[in-house]
DNA sequence: TCTGGGGTCCTAGGACCC
DNA sequence: TCTGGGGTCCTAGGACCC
């Protein structure tokens, strides 16, 4: 059986949730932010009419955002997580085969479903997550995920769908083709879009129908996939069970640029924790890691960027043992003179953890350590994420490091201080 | 003055080996 | 002066995604 993909895209979905618990925002431009507040990485339709274009940075739009009265919000995504879990949670309704591709966006097994019912069952699945949800979606149907990427493109942005659009074995799929530009493909980002414009291969109809050759050699393997992809034949199969992560990298911008090497220790320490945390929660352990340092990439004089790898003796997750190494290596790569705008850390070499080989060397006592570890992740998921955290991390008390957010609606649904009054 | 964060996959080239 | 031919593994960097 031939398959069939529907993607179920949330619309503007940072904003959709602020809506969702403010229904005053309905209607009008609203952004919401990147960290320290820094650029607009959600736009509702309202503000993107206004010019506001994504990732632009907030203090280059100030003048719109006075003039039409733009919301702004910091980012909330302890709320947006959480209100992606109820939107999965509702499409599972649908269909027993789901691959949650992005925190807004799911791709549905829809085989076997005769032609006229895909978009009635479309527009079904679209009624109850908004529904249930409170959140907008569009959904776009066709026999490969590239292709539904460009019938939801289409349901979203055309009137006529309202929303849903099934392109299968469509008459029009030509005539919806020739209507995407090629930079909006899925796949072709801004140096292949550049590419093949000078070649004369300016929407997704040129691009379907070009020579499989020619692609092959300027795009690689990932070029003749694509052009399968928008002949109908499908490259990309539907993933059930995300794969295991390959790498885990936690890093901030500092809203006020850091000088001092005591200050920068701690900003890793407290990266050290968080990623620590996702490894244990992925039931993994770190082979390797990476430290990196950097002063603002926008500014030309005085750029410096250093990184360090640190091959770890028995590869772990333990917190106070990574911290120590990130420090090593930050202190290999700091150098002083220099004010950093940037800072991580990245792990690497992923395992399972019930696959360490331990090393006959090794000083550390495993087992202690796995049980303090289990302990200390209980009980900061119970009583708040920093109940529990290392010195190394700094002790209270305002931080430069430290990520602002001057916006932040409040924690609706995660947070029992914060939840929802009705009025 | 002010510019996010976290991923994946592919490819080319070097090191090394037989 | 002549100076093979593969193969593997690793890494850095590019390109893309959300």
């Amino acid at each position: 059986m031939l398959p069939v993909f529907a993607l179920v895209d949330c619309n503007n979905f940072y904003v959709s949730c602020e809506r969702v618990f403010n229904s005053k925002l309905l209607g009008k431009p609203v952004i919401v932010l990147s960290n320290n507040d820094g650029c607009a990485i959600a736009r509702s339709d309202e503000a993107k009419a206004l010019g506001i274009k994504m990732g632009v940075p907030v203090f280059q739009i100030l003048n719109i955002i006075k003039a039409h009265k733009v919301h702004v919000y910091s980012s909330n995504y302890a709320l947006y997580g959480d209100m992606s879990q109820r939107v999965i949670q509702a499409l599972t309704q649908f269909s027993p085969n789901i691959e949650i591709y992005s925190i807004d966006e799911s791709f549905l097994d829809l085989s076997g479903f005769s032609s006229h019912n895909r978009t009635e069952y479309g527009r079904k699945i679209k009624y109850t997550v908004e529904k249930w949800t409170g959140i907008p979606v569009s959904i776009g149907i066709a026999e490969t995920k590239t292709l539904a990427k460009i019938a939801n493109r289409i349901a979203k942005k055309s009137k006529k769908p309202n929303g849903v659009l099934d392109l299968t074995a469509s008459p029009y799929q030509d005539k919806a083709l020739e209507l995407i530009d090629v930079e909006d493909v899925w796949g072709i980002g801004r140096s292949y879009s550049r590419f093949l414009k000078e070649n004369g291969i300016k929407n997704a109809l040129q691009l379907r129908d070009a020579n499989d050759w020619f692609i092959k050699k300027r795009m690689g393997i990932v070029g003749t996939r694509l052009l399968h992809e928008l002949r109908g034949i499908s490259r990309y199969p539907l993933e059930r069970c995300p794969s295991p992560k390959r790498g885990i990298t936690v890093s901030r911008s500092f809203k006020q640029t850091i000088g001092a090497l005591a200050e920068l220790l701690e900003a890793v320490a407290g990266y050290v924790s968080i990623g620590t945390k996702k490894l244990r929660k992925e039931h993994s352990v770190a082979g390797a890691l990476i430290v990196f340092l950097m002063t603002n990439r926008f500014k030309k004089e005085r750029y410096y960027y250093n990184m360090t790898t640190i091959r770890l003796p028995v590869p772990t997750s333990d917190t106070s043992e990574l911290i120590q190494y990130a420090h090593r290596g930050l202190t290999e790569i700091y150098k002083k003179g220099y004010l950093y705008k940037k800072a991580g850390v990245m792990f690497t070499d992923l395992a399972p953890e019930t696959q360490v080989q331990t090393n006959f060397l090794d000083s550390i006592d495993r087992i202690h350590s796995n049980r303090l570890m289990k302990a200390l992740d209980n009980i900061n998921e119970k009583m708040g994420s920093s109940t529990l955290k290392y010195a190394a991390v700094g002790l209270s008390g305002k931080k430069k490091w430290q990520t602002v957010f001057n916006h932040r609606s409040r924690s609706y649904t995660t947070n029992w201080n914060q939840l929802l009054e009705v009025s």
